[in-house]
RNA sequence: GCCGAUGUAGCUCAGCUGGCUAGAGCAGCUGAUUUGUAAUCAGCAGGUCGUGGGUUCGAGUCCCUCCAUCGGCUCCA
């Protein structure tokens, strides 16, 4: 007998060998009809796998993440059935199931797949689930194993294979197919109900671009129809906060083939929402002790010799500006920092006046590679609010939290609470890709992490993911459909002041080395627009709002009035606009409602008369009649509701 | 940059297997209407069908090049 602990606490006595759908059905029938999947002291197992030995038993069905997992990585393997069975020769390498679907990659060799064939290979899968066959773990050899693969010519699944020991190596079988997978599977076919295969796209070999490219096929599964219709839905729904979609429609911001790929253009509306944006943090920033700086787009090319990046970057950056002068040489700055420590070097400083701190909101222009373009999330001229912090050794751990606060006052202040923080590390593995002592890189990421952990942030640590200058931690925010971006960014530097020599002088007269800290708590205004946006579907905060009030007349007559109205709102600070148009109310309540206007004054005789407005409310109706003074309270009110301020 | 897809008026789209002067709604302009909480009516104007080649008696439709966009991969100072 062995004694399984279950979530709950319970422990229950079985025969050794009992599986965990043995252990579900003896919990109930209706239960185990539902169980997918089981782990067994937090181990995946499958739900066949006979337990021998005490331990916690934890049983999943599709409501859990890891019944999900299973689930569609099981669909996967029917996948990759599906496409051995119609494409002869392909060679299947990986197939897991990711956050919302799976993915399988395959080498198709001679074989061609295009979107048109995914309705083909979507019933030949359903068929194969139809036919309800068992998914069965099976035990094999590593020289089993190898020579199988070696055998059908698979050099993909021959390279994992090595990478694994002996003794560990499991194939997973089901009908004709089997698969060499370390398992985590649901019971059979038969559960998956509703398949939808996404898109189709290349994909390096273990993600490595000097690989073979191969084919991944996307797609997503269900156990009902109705789950698959639900979440096409909500994808639907989702595109319908595109920030592209809406930029272009609130005539935010628009691009020019003409202009270039990636160069936004910012139209008025976008323009003063930006400004306010910028207004908003420079505020924050003065309490907390930053002056704003200016520099120039571009720099000589010695600037980013001496800064590292044109070793770096320069051969896959915007190229070298020639002028008159033979062999001058300019570059389009990429960055802020080198022109910021040429200005820390421009006098003398003494360790009484640090830490300095120098702020420019810095356009920048960067080569991204033309596949990697993307709306406003991603471009090639941004503008960051960028800012350098010098200061002491000593300072640098109550200066890093410093930055956290302010990152931290940024994304309260515009609703973004469901953000990770993200610690980026160096990869020990290959120390070439940095530069900088081991000392100071320790000193850093220790001081990253102190205060992450200080904070109270939800973080995560990515090795690997570090500057080639420094560690650093990012504020990382969804999108309408789930993809990740970074935000805000805080970055610590001990490079930098090495290579521009910058130096204080300490209390012992001698002179020292600055750390330096670069920040920017938006990131970029292009990409925090973007996110914004599709945040709030484009019904920003009213203090945002480029037109927080459209003043509708009911007809030309009462043009005189609107003006009046119009006055006082603007006493009050209130952006609005009158609509004097000979058009129907209906028409203008419906081109306001559509353009996303917070509120509609509706003017008429009535109004007129009794020295009131009627005032609508976007997306929520009529709100009644009051006198204006009272509505710019309303709206005053608020503004200062969600408009916090930053206490240093 | 790579894989796959898309590109018709400012916007959203129609245009079947290549065949008469390329259509619609909205937006725009002109006129009428002077309006009570999500589209008043009429008329007009607007397109070298992304670009450049090719196939064909004939190309928006088929093929190739390039450009841009979309979904991914790689990259992201």
């Amino acid at each position: 007998m062995i004694a399984i602990t279950l979530p709950d606490g319970s422990v229950k006595q079985f025969e050794s060998g009992v599986t965990p759908m043995d252990v579900a059905i003896s919990i109930s029938e209706g239960f185990a009809r539902n169980v997918i999947s089981a782990s067994f002291n937090d181990t995946t197992i499958e739900t066949s796998t006979p337990i021998t030995e005490d331990g916690s038993l934890v049983l999943f069905t599709w409501r859990d993440e890891k019944g999900k997992q299973a689930f569609w990585h099981s669909t996967a393997h029917i996948m990759a059935q599906a496409l051995e069975e119609l494409y002869s020769g392909i060679k299947l390498t990986i197939g897991p199931a990711i956050e919302n679907g799976f993915y399988y990659d395959v080498d198709l060799v001679d074989n061609t797949i295009s979107e048109k064939d995914l309705p083909t290979i979507e019933a030949k899968m359903l068929e194969i689930a139809r036919g309800k066959h068992e998914f069965i773990l099976r035990e094999s050899s590593k020289a089993a194993a190898l020579a199988y693969y070696k055998d059908l010519g698979n050099e993909y699944k021959v390279e994992l294979i090595e990478n694994l020991e002996d003794g560990t190596i499991t194939f997973c079988d089901h009908d004709t197919f089997t698969d060499l997978c370390r398992g985590g599977h649901i019971p059979n076919t038969g559960i998956v109900k509703a398949i939808k295969l996404m898109s189709i796209a290349g994909a390096y070999w273990r993600g490595d671009e000097k690989n073979k490219q191969l084919t991944r096929i996307y797609g997503i599964s269900f156990p009902k129809q109705k789950e698959l219709k639900e979440y096409l839905a909500l994808l639907e729904e989702a595109k319908k906060r595109d920030h592209r979609k809406l930029g272009k429609e609130l005539e935010l911001f628009t691009f020019s083939k003409k202009v270039g790929q990636g160069l936004p253009l910012w139209m008025p509306k976008g323009a003063a929402l930006r400004e306010r944006l910028e207004n908003f943090l420079k505020k924050a920033q003065k309490k907390a002790g930053y002056d704003m700086v200016i520099s120039p787009h571009i720099g000589h090319k010695e600037l980013y010799i001496t800064s590292g990046h044109y070793e770096k970057y320069g051969a896959d950056s915007f190229q070298a500006i020639k002028t008159p002068n033979e062999g001058e040489e300019f570059l389009l700055k990429p960055m802020n920092c080198p022109h910021h420590c040429e200005m820390f070097n421009s006098k003398p400083w003494s360790y009484k006046d640090l830490p300095v701190r120098f702020a420019e909101f810095g356009t920048v222009y960067r080569y991204e590679q033309s596949g990697e373009l993307h709306g406003l999330t991603r471009v090639r001229g941004f503008t960051q609010d960028d800012a350098h912090i010098f200061c002491t050794p000593d300072q640098l751990d109550e200066e890093f939290k410093k930055v956290i606060d302010l990152v931290l006052y940024v994304f309260g202040s515009l609703g973004f609470e469901d953000f990770t923080a993200q610690v980026s590390l160096r990869d020990p593995e290959n120390p070439e890709k940095y530069i900088g002592s081991d000392e100071n890189w320790e000193k850093a990421e220790k001081a990253i992490l102190n205060a992450t952990i200080e904070k109270g942030l939800n973080y995560t640590v990515e090795t690997g993911e570090a500057a080639f200058y420094g560690p650093k931690l990012d504020f990382i925010v969804r999108d309408a459909l789930g993809r990740k971006w970074q935000l805000g960014t805080i970055q610590v530097d001990y490079n930098l002041p090495e290579r521009f020599e910058l130096e204080y002088k300490g209390s012992d007269n001698e002179m020292h080395r600055p750390v330096m800290i670069h920040r920017a708590p938006f990131g970029s205004m292009e990409r925090f627009i973007a996110i914004l946006l599709e945040h709030t579907g484009g019904n920003f905060p009213l203090w945002l709002m480029p037109e927080q009030v459209s003043i509708l007349c009911l007809s030309e007559k009462y043009e005189k009035y609107a003006q009046k109205v119009l006055n006082v709102l603007e006493n009050h600070e209130i952006r609005a606009l009158i609509d004097n148009r000979s058009e129907t109310i209906g028409k203008k309540i419906r081109e306001a409602e559509m353009k996303k206007i917070p509120y509609m004054l509706i003017l008429g005789e009535q109004e007129e008369n009794n020295g009131t407005i009627s005032v609508r409310k976007h997306s929520e109706g009529d709100l009644g009649s009051m006198t204006v003074e009272t509505f710019s309270e309303l709206i005053n009110d608020e503004i200062n509701k969600n408009k916090k301020e930053f206490i240093v």
